[in-house]
DNA sequence: GTGAAAGCGCTAACAT
DNA sequence: ATGTTAGCGCTTTCAC
């Protein structure tokens, strides 16, 4: 009758070494399978001496003694965000398939809490930390924890001394514009950008123009507000009260659509008929806003993995950009399925 | 001039304790705050030294001779549902407050997956763990692992052997139910709620069943989805389908909510209008719905701490209820702000 | 193929 | 008030 065998206390590996009759050493040796071979019949004496146990070997003292724990930070601006909280997942999935734990944090989009987070998280011991940043709020880089590996998400553009990655805003921006103007035949695009620090490149932005100036259109007007959907609440109360209405916008992130998408509705503007909005992130929310989003998806598991991937890279700087799709749904003016 | 002084290599206490010209107890007494007295004057040494070197203490060792790590795992159904990201975001708060490191893991609201965490997460020198249970879906509860804290949350009922607690789901349904029997005059109320094993009571359809009593009306139908935004969707058209529809819905998560809300939309259902829908869990996503969310909230922030607090109980069972309140849009029929 | 032993960096008796 | 020192539980070199 398997009693349910309960030491309050864990054993520790010199204990199931001494069921098994052998040396710690050996236990290790199994456990880790390597660095030396054991026969197989001892082997078989240990693991069964673990199991009689219950045996897990403690992370904290394999931590000292190699040097690496097993558990990566990520910084996150919020998870409450649906692209944040998709990426949060697939960061997850990846890593627990390596067998990593993951340590997250929310910085709430503040620069200094995420500088904070940043510093703080590798006290805990990690093997690395990737940060979703908000630093085009500061055009100041999150000063990265020295030695410990750190690789920057979500970054349209490099960062000075990091492994960067982020969705190529441009292609993105494009996509989604180049769609309102050649299959609804939209001329006048607005957009509702994020906040970003004076001095930089705004690559979304980048790409609007292009496909604006590709289709002989004018930019439309163009208002910052929050990566949010409160921020995008606001810019619809913005952009109604133009003297001339654009007929279609760009939102640069799936948040700000459905503050958007809220805003119009509530206004009595619908969508698409009055105006067509379409996304960026192509989260699967969009899937059911009203009316369903439009919206340039970015590659999430692509990028989480690819981030796991840099975190174990020579230290360095790099920085790689990942193509988005387009899921077409109602917002911009298609049939819906 | 201030060179970035950049030993790859993490200091030691050892060699702050030799810079500060004492012994490394010295060092530990400062940063640790005793258990022994220092003379000011030694402390300050100490404390400059620890800036000279950039000196962080070594959590893994720390935690092998302390026993505690400082960090908590967190195991969520996903991240994904806008409560439990409310949830996460609130937990992590209070964690942080209190110095605390979160580990975060998704079970996908599978319970085999739910299960593999809450056993794995310990390996990683975990102080306690909190899981968002889905376990009424098998009716079997976690089984917690031996020798680590653990609380249950999301439990609308007691669970062996643990500290529990979650909303008060009687008391939110009657809420959600009376104020749509009593301040908008519907008799036919119907509920979409959750996938639940069989032999459990239902609590959130006993707060149902009583507000409607109360009110002399008649149970309405109720329809069985999973608590996604999918489900929601699948349970309008079910509902849509009857032969009598209900002239109002009670959901008993957000997330089932705005698929019910998508679900009608797009069936050419006016909400308020032709029917009703209140929701439960009061997340702020709420606010963005199209109409906006009334939906009864439970209280996340005392939720959360809560559960910290239950994890350093001394282990028991207990169980703690929480009530909600109503949050009033405009979903349910009254007036917009 | 297996064992003995050193030591990762820190804390807390126990000495002084 | 400060210093000495013995481990926490594990891995791994080195000897056998």
């Amino acid at each position: 009758m398997p009693q349910p065998p309960e030491p309050a206390r864990r054993a520790t590996a010199a204990e199931v070494a001494r069921l098994a009759g052998v040396s710690p050493a050996v236990v290790s040796y199994v456990l880790n399978e390597g660095p030396r071979p054991v026969a197989p019949a001892t082997a078989e004496r240990v693991r069964e001496a673990v199991r009689q146990l219950d045996y897990r070997p403690n992370r904290a003292a394999r931590a000292l003694r190699v040097g690496s724990t097993g558990m990566v930070g990520l910084v996150l601006p919020s998870v409450t965000n649906p692209f944040f909280a998709a990426f949060s997942e697939a960061f997850q999935a990846a890593a627990h398939d390596e067998g990593l734990a993951v340590i997250t944090a929310s910085s709430d989009a503040v620069p200094d809490r995420e500088q904070e987070l940043v510093e703080s998280l590798p006290r805990h011991g990690i093997d690395g930390v990737v940060v979703a940043t908000v630093m085009h709020l500061t055009g100041r880089p999150p000063a990265v924890a020295p030695g410990v590996p750190t690789v920057v998400v979500n970054a349209p553009f490099p960062v000075p001394g990091v492994h960067a990655l982020g969705p190529d805003t441009r292609q993105g921006a494009e996509l989604a514009v180049e769609h309102l103007l050649t299959v609804h035949g939209h001329r006048s695009v607005a957009m509702v950008s994020g906040e970003v620090a004076a001095e930089r490149p705004v690559a979304r932005e980048l790409g609007w123009q292009q496909a604006l100036a590709a289709a002989g259109a004018e930019p439309g007007p163009v208002v910052r507000v929050p990566f949010e959907r409160s921020g995008g609440q606001d810019a619809a109360a913005e952009l109604l009260a133009l003297p001339n209405r654009p007929t279609a916008v760009f939102a640069t992130s799936d948040a700000q659509a459905f503050g958007l998408l809220h805003g119009l509705w509530s206004a009595g503007v619908r969508v698409p008929e009055d105006v067509a909005v379409v996304g960026f992130d192509g989260t699967d929310d969009g899937a059911y806003a009203v009316p369903p989003l439009t919206s340039a998806r970015q590659p999430v598991a692509a990028m989480a993995e690819a981030a796991l991937d840099a975190l174990r890279q020579p230290a360095g700087e790099s920085h790689r950009l990942f193509a988005l799709d387009l899921v077409v749904r109602t917002s911009c003016g298609c049939p819906g399925a």
